[in-house]
RNA sequence: GCCGAUGUAGCUCAGCCGGUAGAGCAACGCUUUCGUAAAGCGUGGGUCGCCUGUUCAAGUCAGGUCAUCGGCUCCA
């Protein structure tokens, strides 16, 4: 006598055993039809599935965020249905689900094109025509081994072998096609309606890239057709604002071939780069950091003595002179520690902050490269600071509060934070992890943050902490980070005179806030979408003369700017104001200033702002004082308060 | 590095079954001196990524190579 007991608290009884579609129909027609699995005493299940005791039962349907995942996992096997009717051949190995959609890895020894893909997602909307039943059967192991041997699908098997004993092996047959899976499936393909097949890719079979690589085909799928519209239109609203095409609309930035991964930056992008750069290191000034500069080139002698020799020598550009090997700087510390060993250091010098825009070479794998966001030569913000282990959480707080204010500062309010802890392979007693590791945990909690722990994460040398924000697309890109280092102060000699008078060994700690001025920049121009905030804009305002007579008053109005540190130009080409619009808006420029014989006989100019079109009126004076203000604060568009107000 | 796709004018792209390249925008010149998102007319511009091969003939076919794009792996 099953007692039901749904979220709302109303319960249904049962004379006997009942399948979890049967509770869906007792409920209403509506629900029973939309509900495509259930959830049990929390365990998601098939609507097929019997309920002979007394349980808790949600329903899921397209509504819920658990209700389209089981329309994904579905959509995989659908893919699986078609392409094996396609491709008999074709070997199915796994088809998850993943953010937005889903996918399926396929052994086949003719790569699948694009016209492939249309045939497939063609066959799948046939398939789903026909409303047919899925049905969950529950088998024993051999059974399963039987069907996919009989089935010719190698990859099935190994999975199989591997489900662990005990576990529940439930195959899904999709009329002639079966397939296996921890479910649950949708009991009927009417549920599978809003998908489009995106891409065929590349992957290793189970990640592993000494393993044969199988072909991938990734769909999205929705629970309405507005969601998957929506989500296409968010696709095509992320490649106009793509970072490598706005830095050639923009004239910010290329990469050539003869310097792969490595950036030309252009005279606007290269302004951005500086207003970035200088806002940092005032920060950093202002947080107690002394800026130091390194060389570029060091003797392969010191990268053996860090360690980094043996572990990345493949991925070091190295050179050499006069029968000395050289590697380019991969990475700043090294070079850090030589300057923190200058001299002899005493306790009270602790802590020392040194902070460089060290420029880094790293050979990244060519496939790895993209845009500004992978390169092979970066700029990080880079510091180190030299401390004792009492400091570290004073150093870890208030470096959190540094990242917090920039992040904001540069238009990013939502950002998450991960502890990576001690893994297994490390340097260093477990005293000295016990007290780190708390240190940081220390320094989050007290500031009331959330943040999210990854045991056995963290470096060989030390736990981190990781820094992501997102973006305005809800993209994610980590990009700040501090890491606590024992072991390599101890490589490089670093030493200070305690109190006791003895030597003692300095804890490192690295950190940076943007990671790379490259990345970080690219992450700014998808943010804004090209459209920078006045105080980071390379053009600030430009100014439109509405005729060759505007000309003379449009100089002097530039250059009293300009003497200001307001990067303004003047239009010289002649063309007709509305012309002359369309370019500024098309560049991106947050001000435009229109002048005429209007403007020049009451000493103003007419702004037009990239937001707000036109606002009419303003003096010079004000102008000028505006764009200071917002220049200083960081603000976005100031001078439009100017007129409003 | 691995799988697949792509590489033609400054940009975006067309170019069929091999017969020595075309559009729009941009640029340049002339006319126009103009008031809030495109004035009109005209002109110039290409070693078709690079190398090798097949062919009477290669942007087009084949092989190689470099780079880019989408993923996978990686990211000290």
């Amino acid at each position: 006598m099953p007692v039901v007991t749904l979220p709302n608290g109303t319960t249904k009884n049962f004379d006997g055993p009942v399948t979890i579609a049967d509770v869906a129909a007792s409920i209403g027609p509506g629900l029973a039809k939309a509900a495509v699995a259930g959830v049990v005493d929390g365990e998601s299940l098939d609507m097929a599935m019997p309920i002979d005791k007394d349980v808790d039962l949600r329903l899921l349907t397209a509504k819920d965020a658990e209700g389209i995942d089981v329309i994904r996992h579905s959509f995989a096997h659908l893919v699986g249905h078609a392409v094996k009717q396609l491709y008999p051949e074709a070997q199915m190995a796994i088809g998850p689900v993943i953010k937005d959609g889903f996918y399926y890895d396929i052994a086949y020894d003719k790569p699948f094109t694009p016209e492939d893909l249309e045939a497939i997602e063609k066959r799948m909307k046939e398939l789903i025509a026909k409303d047919y039943e899925v049905n969950v059967e529950i088998v024993n192991r051999n059974q399963a081994k039987q069907a996919f041997e009989s089935r010719k699908e190698p990859y099935k098997l190994k999975i199989v072998e591997e489900i662990p004993d005990g576990e529940m092996i439930k195959l899904y047959h999709h009329e002639e096609y079966t397939d296996m899976c921890r479910g649950p499936h949708v009991p009927n393909t009417r549920h599978l309606r809003h998908f489009k097949l995106m891409k065929v890719s590349g992957a290793y079979w189970r990640g592993d890239s000494n393993n044969q690589m199988l072909q991938r085909i990734y769909g999205t799928a929705w629970g309405t057709e507005k969601e998957l519209k929506s989500h296409l239109t968010q696709l095509e609203e992320a490649e106009k604002r793509d970072h490598r095409r706005l830095g050639r609309q923009l004239s910010l930035f290329h990469i050539q071939d003869n310097a792969p991964g490595m950036v030309f930056w252009h005279p606007p992008g290269w302004a951005i780069y500086q207003k970035l750069q200088q806002y940092i290191r005032r920060r950093l000034r202002e947080s107690g950091y002394q800026e130091i500069s390194t060389p570029q080139i060091v003797d392969r002698t010191l990268w053996e003595k860090s360690g980094h020799w043996d572990k990345f020598k493949e991925d070091m550009f190295t050179t050499s002179s006069e029968n000395r090997d050289y590697a380019v700087k991969p990475m700043n510390c090294p070079c850090h520690v030589q300057i923190f060993n200058q001299g002899l250091r005493s306790y009270k010098d602790l802590p020392v902050r040194l902070s460089e825009f060290g420029s880094c070479h790293r050979n990244e794998p060519s496939g790895t490269l993209h845009g500004l966001m992978r390169v092979r030569n970066f700029v990080q913000d880079d510091g180190h600071i030299f401390c004792s282990e009492d400091q570290i959480q004073s150093e870890v707080s208030s470096f959190i509060d540094l990242v917090f204010e920039v992040y904001k500062t540069l238009g990013f309010e939502t950002i998450s934070i991960k502890l990576s802890t001690r893994p297994e392979n490390r340097v260093g007693s477990d005293e000295v992890w016990d007290k780190s590791e708390k240190a940081l945990q220390d320094a989050l909690e007290n500031k009331n943050l959330e943040w999210e722990l990854y045991p056995g994460e963290g470096a060989f040398y030390g736990p981190k902490i990781e820094f992501s924000l997102q973006d305005c697309l809800g993209r994610v890109w980590q990009c700040g980070t501090i890491q606590v280092d024992f072991s390599m102060p101890d490589r490089l000699d670093a030493s200070f005179i305690g109190e006791d008078g003895a030597r003692h060994t300095p804890v490192m700690l690295h950190r940076a806030v943007l990671g790379s001025f490259e990345r970080f920049i690219g992450i700014l121009i998808e943010n804004y979408a090209g459209e920078f905030p006045f105080w980071l804009a390379p053009e600030q305002i430009r100014i439109l003369p509405v005729s060759d007579d505007a000309r003379k008053f449009s100089e002097t109005i530039q250059k009293k700017l300009l003497s200001q540190g307001i990067a303004a130009t003047v239009d010289e080409s002649g063309e007709r104001l509305g012309k002359l619009i369309r370019n500024g808006e098309k560049a991106k420029i947050p001000v435009l200033a229109v002048i005429g014989a209007k403007e020049a006989a009451n000493n103003t100019v007419s702004l037009r702002s990239r937001k707000n079109g036109d606002l009419g009126e303003i003096s010079i004076e004000e102008l000028t004082d505006y764009c200071n203000q917002a220049n200083n604060k960081k603000s976005e568009d100031a001078p439009i308060k100017a007129v409003n107000s």
